[in-house]
DNA sequence: CTGGATGCAAAACGTTTGCAAAGGC
DNA sequence: GCCTTTGCAAACGTTTTGCATCCAG
């Protein structure tokens, strides 16, 4: 999978400085940021960037498909520059932290479980505490 | 399993009219309601509880593992008495309607991908739209 | 009687919106 | 030059909080 980047280029994607700012800042894997934290890491470069077109930046990529979005219960949504559906995520739920997981095979609903819907995706959390808040407590 | 209420009952927990309403309302299987529809629903009996005591119930439940909250993106919690965790959900992205589904197996994570947490449970929601979203569009 | 539960209102939080100005193509 | 994107600030919906009052045990 090529880097996040070079997928926008190769997409016509109309480029302005606060794009690419928020597209360099989720540049590299294994990267789960807060819409505050992508906002400040980008202000680094780019001060004048406005948190709506941070969110504006984020929802169109999500809609693209080049990032995901991660719904944690009680926490802000984190933004992850891995756009592959198979992976899944590990959450701590006492520091917040995030890491990517991958399963073997992703579970499949069976048909007497589908209630007629039609199914697209799955979005599977694994919840637990990581071995930081662990040595803490 | 036996009803939220009777599960109640036999674990002492204080009761008070406000709380009774509430876990009323929650009685029944198949139940996915959010906050506010609970507090409408609780106050058709009881007018004058607040919504702030509709939170504080929900979250104690919560907290005593005898519901659960399910979390879906855009959309306010939704509560479900059914706190058994081998059960998962199924949400329509148009109309937010949500179904209990049931896995054969619930897929454990790899030894190689727990990255040393504790992990101590497992969220899944899979996404798609419902016959009736369907048959609208 | 007493500690915990409640109601009220306001604040907090993350996110979205309306609109005028700016700037990429 | 056109049309999209941007910045600002205010609105939004949901959830949480502080504090005085109330009531179940």
């Amino acid at each position: 999978m090529q880097a996040l980047l070079e997928r926008l280029r190769a997409r016509d994607w109309r480029l302005t400085a606060q794009r690419r700012v928020v597209a360099e800042v989720l540049a590299g894997d294994h990267v789960h940021m807060t819409a505050d934290e992508i906002q400040a890491a980008a202000a680094e470069r780019l001060p004048e960037i406005s948190r709506a077109t941070v969110y504006n930046v984020l929802r169109e990529l999500v809609t693209l498909g080049e990032i995901r979005e991660v719904v944690l219960d009680g926490r802000a949504r984190l933004y992850d520059p891995n756009p592959d559906t198979t992976h899944h995520h590990l959450a701590c739920d006492e520091c917040g932290a995030v890491v990517d997981v991958y399963l073997g095979e992703p579970p499949r609903l069976a048909s007497d479980q589908t209630h007629q819907y039609d199914v697209d995706r799955v979005d599977i959390v694994y919840h637990g505490r990581c071995p930081h808040c662990r040595a803490r407590a």
